[in-house]
DNA sequence: TTGACATACCTCGCCGCTCGATGTATCATG
DNA sequence: CATGATACATCGAGCGGCGAGGTATGTCAA
């Protein structure tokens, strides 16, 4: 019933490169980072993230690499370019000022009782 | 090239429920209103609203009636009934969460220079 | 009066996004 | 050596938003 899987919905990729924007990542921990980031009210599926990833290396916006854990097991990295960060810039203005916006309309008329 | 399309994707009814929370309003009328109140940086479609309203009412979130312009010409107005306020605080909730969660990963690490 | 334009409502099909299901491979553990 | 966690990947279904198109009425100017 949350509506939460259509919120998400656009700022996906957005999730995604601010992530990457911290250092490189790859694509299982950005899934379990996002879910503790954000206390387990949305989680990235793996069946929308790796089409994402696919996605944005396509563009240039991330490069990926191949690195063995300590374990040996294969992982696969991923680096935010100049590329990803302009798009993250771009992405980020557009978030913050379509969400306040919409706060903005949301909260019209009430108790302006949030302290953000 | 602006995501904003894409971002609208399910805050579309909270905003429809939001503006009927300030009074009974016409299709064509809310149109008209969000476009100005998010100074046209995200605008709703008569294909998207127009259905939206139609669920709405199907669910009992909003009651319409007819009612003739001054000038004649005949319009359909909604009315958020009980359930609908339930439904919007709700959504609304979802949203602040939701959004607030969003904006504190993407600014995560950078300078926290936003005013809201 | 007639044609163009704005208002006002509606529907349909496409497209893009997300997810669940499914598949593969490797490593740790009992 | 079987089970489960890790890790990556793809595909089809489902849904939401939009462009395109349709209908009807009112206004206004030529």
């Amino acid at each position: 019933m949350t509506p939460n899987k259509n919120l998400l919905s656009g700022s996906t990729t957005l999730l995604v490169l601010s992530l990457l924007a911290q250092g490189d990542r790859y694509g299982y921990e950005m899934i379990a980072a996002l879910d503790a980031k954000s206390d387990h009210t949305f989680a990235l599926k793996e069946g929308t993230l790796y089409p994402i990833l696919h996605t944005l290396e396509k563009d240039g916006a991330v490069r990926a690499y191949d690195k063995a854990a300590p374990s040996g097991k294969q992982r696969r990295y991923y680096h935010l370019t100049k590329k990803g960060e302009t798009l993250l810039r771009e992405q980020k203005e557009a978030w913050i000022s379509f969400s306040q916006t919409v706060t903005a309309i949301v909260t019209e008329g009430a108790a302006p009782a949030f302290a953000l």
